[in-house]
DNA sequence: TCATTACATTTGTATATACAAATATTGTTT
DNA sequence: AAACAATATTTGTATATACAAATGTAATGA
């Protein structure tokens, strides 16, 4: 479906317009997918990326700023994110005895689980939200998507 | 800067996870973009999005319903969106005589003239978001974008 | 050492969003 | 007409997000 047709507008829009809202469109509908398949998991898109930075940390304890650098939506409020996970007791807090201004965040092993149980549903979910898209195609769209981001 | 750069990881992703990694990425940079430009303006992305909405409507009225239906990103409160505007004295309610269960929503002349002024720095805006890409590239972009969320 | 600055996180506040339940109005069926 | 279903909006609740201010800790210079 057209842009115009989402809108009904009358008025041709710019291929720039266009683009951007298109952007926003497919944005919104693969983050809203992975949102729902998340629901089953009683976790949110933002509470699955902070365990899967910890997951790539290998044992080693992340603290809030690096968790807040690499997270894909950039939330500001990284604390209470981090809260809402130790309430469900899939990762530990504890000081960096280094620099006590630091803290430290850990996966526990529900955590790890929970990211094994998840791993499937995801791979399903990014073959679907993908599937209209040749190999080609695909790159293609990479290369352009990280073009209009630089 | 590529995707593997950003979230620091030392396995290879596949294509298809970066694509939609790159599109979350791509989203976020423009809609922030977009928000604080509105920011000036003391309105919200969304509340923009309603007012162009109804402008659209050229003084006909809209019910919530519509411009819920028309919104890029669909919210899932438009009575309080609405409301927000009210105070703003940007829109006007009123109960639609024919069917009273519906609410009909125009565009106040103060909303129109704000939008005037808002206008010229969106068109900026979109300027300066895809300005990395040709004529040609925006177009191959928004094939694939439409393709993707079809 | 004391003040200042920088850094890292937390807290407060306002708004945004998702979703379910409640309310009000209209249309339909018996 | 009364009961029921359908439609349109509102309200309540929980969580998410943006941003500013506050707190606590460490490093630096006078």
């Amino acid at each position: 479906m057209k842009v115009e047709d989402i809108l009904k507008t009358k008025a041709t829009l710019s291929i720039k317009k266009k683009v951007l809202i298109n952007l926003q469109l497919a944005s919104a509908k693969t983050s809203s997918e992975m949102m729902s398949s998340l629901k089953s998991f009683d976790i949110s898109a933002q509470q699955f990326n902070v365990l899967r930075i910890l997951r790539g940390q290998e044992k080693k304890p992340a603290n809030l700023n690096t968790i807040q650098e690499r997270m894909v939506n950039k939330m500001s409020n990284t604390t209470r994110l981090i809260d809402k996970l130790i309430d469900k007791k899939l990762v530990e807090r504890c000081i960096c005895e280094e620099n006590r201004r630091k803290i430290e965040v850990t996966i526990t092993k529900e955590g790890l689980e929970l990211l094994k149980k998840i791993d499937p549903e995801i791979k399903k979910l990014e073959e679907n939200s993908t599937k209209n898209l040749s190999e080609i195609e695909l790159k293609e769209l990479n290369t352009l998507l990280e073009k209009l981001r630089s």
